[in-house]
RNA sequence: GGAGAGGUGGCCGAGUGGUUGAAGGCGGCGGCCUCGAAAGCCGUUGUAUCGCUUGCGGUACCGCGAGUUCGAAUCUCGCCCUCUCCGCCA
């Protein structure tokens, strides 16, 4: 959430960097409302003090059995009035609120200004994407081939944009769970957590998701129940510490979490339809930082790193792009993509997303630490390490062989009891 | 799902209509004492917001929301959460 102080003061620079995100928003009204609201609510302090004297001069007086009728009269339309002020200031806070949560994050200065993806600025390649002697097919494919990606039968069971793994497919999925997890908890310094799938809207709030973006997840459908589907383990885990007050030496607090996330695709029909780059649900492992605010861009500089590493220790070359201003996400102010090759789509495609939310899901979770007197705002920072299932698709099309098999890359092979290859079902 | 108990400051814990932002303790910070430390003693120690601004003052906050009242941590109603017992259950 944006600071409405510093709306309030830097109108022009807030106007412009919101117009570079394509964003339109009514900054003039929000100025208006609070405008408003501070002005009645000053109004409503003032009657209020006077309240609270002639309270105590009543107060008084019956304690030396004195009357004080005429005081008691004389604040029953103080009373009244106050009634009134107290109705506008809850409803001006509650519009203003409203209009806050929905004002995007404004982009870091270092971040390129562009109208859509087209406009991402590419960081770095690794690796040399692999050239084939053969035709190389996509992980649909393959995973029939290999009796390992059932899509079919998940529709049956659950509807398109589902999948059934099986054998090694279900086995490959498992392994590179526990391979992301030993890696960011050995070697990056993460403390693994296993949060719940489920969130309030309270949490969802707090990460940005609600309320612009409900449609985006699934709801639980139980009555009365205040529950949705995580779309991502980053909101329990950024939700940790909502409502909390750290201590500056704890910081900065590094969590990693494999959860499945769960996602409606309201917007995404016809998008990315064939196998299980876009599902319904999927395994990730999340990374969550808690940082000061003057480390948060040099931590997500290394949570980035972080995440490189099992592409790296995999073995499958990608790039990293930073997201220009146009395409970057509504509560992020700077975010690297990690994007996978994949030979079945000659194509990079994302698999991991890098963020430096600064103060934006801080202020919306009320999360702080403190340093001094004044208890200030923590940053927060996130990233994907890795899409389990992308991650799939990926080793599927990058180890693939001539013969319709597929071989398992080294550093996974003790998590698949040493297995070296994946071969066709006969 | 049924029955009961309870939600107060960083933590524990008093308070049951009127100097209560809230006793007392713990913890934190500063000081005295000491060669140093511990113990002991003294002092200090919430958050948010508004207004004049080295500082000071106002207002709000005792799970959340509504109500009664001149005045609510305290009384009434609704909701949420936690704990204990029973039932069900991986």
């Amino acid at each position: 959430m944006i600071d409405i102080k510093y709306l309030r003061e830097n109108l022009e620079t807030l106007r412009e960097a919101l117009a570079q995100r394509n964003a339109s928003i009514d900054l003039d009204a929000v100025v208006q409302i609070d405008a408003t609201r501070r002005g009645v609510q000053h109004e409503m302090e003032q009657l209020r003090a006077e309240q609270n004297r002639a309270s105590e001069e009543i107060a008084r007086l019956k304690r030396d059995k004195q009357d004080a009728s005429p005081q008691l009269e004389a604040m029953k339309s103080v009373s009244a009035r106050i009634k009134e002020l107290d109705d506008a200031v809850r409803t001006a806070d509650a519009e203003l609120e409203d209009r806050l949560l929905l004002i995007p994050n404004p982009p870091d200065a270092s971040v390129p200004v562009g109208k859509d993806e087209t406009d991402n600025r590419e960081e770095r390649t690794w690796g040399e994407p692999r050239t084939f002697d053969f035709e190389p097919r996509d992980h649909v494919d393959l995973g029939a081939t290999l009796g390992i990606l059932d899509f079919e039968r998940a529709a049956k069971i659950a509807g398109s944009r589902f999948c059934l793994s099986r054998g090694a497919g279900a086995r490959i999925e498992r392994a590179l769970i526990n391979f992301f997890l030993d890696i960011h908890t050995r070697e990056h310094g993460y403390e693994e957590v296993l949060p719940p799938f489920m969130a309030n809207s309270d949490s969802l709030r707090g990460t940005g998701n609600l309320p612009k973006f409900k449609d985006d997840l699934f709801a639980i459908a139980n009555e009365g129940k205040d529950l949705f589907l995580i779309p991502t383990a980053e909101v329990p885990v950024t939700n940790i510490f909502r409502d909390e007050i750290l201590r500056e030496d704890e910081l900065p607090i590094k969590f990693a979490a494999y959860s499945p996330c769960f996602r409606s695709e309201a917007g995404s029909y016809g998008k990315d339809t064939r196998g299980m780059i876009r599902q319904h649900q999927f395994n990730k492992v999340e990374l969550v930082k808690f940082t000061t605010p003057e480390s948060s861009f040099e931590e997500l500089e290394n949570l980035t790193r972080d995440a490189e590493r099992i592409l790296q220790r995999l073995e499958l070359p990608y790039r990293v792009m930073t997201l220009c201003t146009g395409d970057i996400a509504f509560a992020a102010a700077k975010t690297y993509d990690i994007e996978v090759w994949l030979p079945g789509q000659n194509a990079y495609r994302e698999i991991s997303s890098c963020s430096n939310y600064s103060d934006f899901q801080a202020r919306r979770a009320n999360i702080r630490f403190r340093r001094g007197k004044k208890p200030e705002f923590v940053h927060t920072i996130n990233g994907s390490g890795l899409a389990v299932g992308r991650t799939v698709v990926a080793v599927l099309e990058n180890y693939q062989q001539a013969d319709g098999s597929v071989t398992i890359p080294q550093a996974l092979r003790p998590y698949m009891d040493g297995a070296e290859r994946i071969a066709p079902r006969t």
